[in-house]
DNA sequence: GCGACAG
DNA sequence: ATCTTGTCGC
C-alpha cells in the first residue's frame, strides 16, 4: 500500500499502462457482480453479490470485514475500498462476467479510477456507475429513460451521463477494464428495471450494510475477517 | 491563490 | 462514506 498521496499518484500512473479498453466486453453475462464498501469509523465491511444477467437475482453473496487502511482522497478512493474488493472477489466460487463498481472508472483525473483499478488487479471486465459528479462536464441528458450525453475531459469523452430513470437525476457511467462504454450503458440499462441504480449496486450496498452490523459475531455463512494495516 | 472534489 | 429532524412530494 502507498503510504502518501505522491505514491498513490504513482501506483496508478503505473498500473493504467495494463489498461485494456479494446472491449466490447459482455452484452448478456450470466453473472453480474456488484461491489460496495460500507464504514463505521476505522472498521469497513465490502460485499460483493452476484446476480443472474437475465433475472437479476441474487445467485452469490460474500461479505468480509476489515479495518480502514487509507483515508479518502478524491481521485484515490480505490486505495480504500479495493485491498477489501479483491479479498471479497477471491472468495466467490465462480469469477462473475462482469463487475459494476460504484464510482468512476476512465473518467478520473488521471483515467484510472476504482472500476479501472479493480479491473486491472482482477483481469475482470468492469465499469463504473457514480451518483454524483466527479469530474468532466456534460449537457443535461433528455428526461427519458435511455437518453444520455457525453461526458467531457480535457477534450475527450470519458464517459456519458445517463439517465436510468424518466426524469430522475441521471447517473455517471464510465468504462473500467475490458468494456466499452457503449456495451457499458446497455448493461446498466438492463440492470435498472425499476430503480436509479443498478440492482447489482443496490444489492451490494445492502449487503455491506448488514456485514458491518453483523460484524460484532463474525460466525455467519458466507462472511469473513479481512484486515491491514493503515 | 482558493475552492471543489467518486465513496 | 456517515452523522441525522423534519419535511416535501407522490
Amino acid at each position: 500500500m502507498p503510504r502518501t498521496v505522491m505514491e498513490a499518484e504513482a501506483i496508478q500512473d503505473e498500473l493504467r499502462t495494463l489498461l485494456d479498453l479494446t472491449g466490447p466486453g459482455p452484452r448478456s453475462p450470466a453473472r453480474v457482480a456488484g461491489v460496495d464498501v460500507a464504514y463505521d469509523r476505522d472498521r469497513l465491511a465490502a460485499a460483493v453479490t452476484v446476480l443472474d444477467g437475465t433475472t437479476l437475482e441474487i445467485v452469490e453473496k460474500v461479505a468480509v470485514s476489515g479495518r480502514v487502511a487509507f483515508d479518502y482522497v478524491p481521485g484515490l478512493l480505490a486505495f480504500r475500498e479495493v485491498p477489501a474488493l479483491l479479498d471479497a472477489l477471491e472468495r466467490l466460487s465462480a469469477p462473475p462476467d462482469l463487475v459494476v463498481c460504484d464510482g468512476y472508472g476512465l473518467a478520473h483525473p488521471r483515467r484510472f479510477g476504482l472500476a479501472c483499478h479493480l479491473g486491472v488487479l482482477t483481469g475482470l471486465p468492469t465499469i463504473g456507475v457514480g451518483k454524483t459528479a466527479f469530474v468532466g462536464t456534460y449537457p443535461t441528458p433528455a428526461p427519458e429513460r435511455g437518453s444520455w450525453t457525453d461526458l467531457t475531459l480535457d477534450g475527450d469523452v470519458v464517459g456519458r451521463v445517463l439517465r436510468t430513470r424518466h426524469g430522475i437525476k441521471p447517473v455517471f457511467v464510465s468504462v473500467g477494464h475490458r468494456v466499452d462504454l457503449a456495451t457499458a450503458c446497455h448493461n446498466v440499462l438492463n440492470l435498472t428495471p425499476r430503480y436509479r441504480l443498478p440492482e447489482t449496486t443496490r444489492a451490494a450496498d445492502r449487503l455491506s450494510r448488514e456485514a458491518l452490523i453483523e460484524n460484532c459475531r463474525p460466525d455467519l455463512v458466507g462472511s469473513a475477517q479481512y484486515d491491514e494495516m493503515g
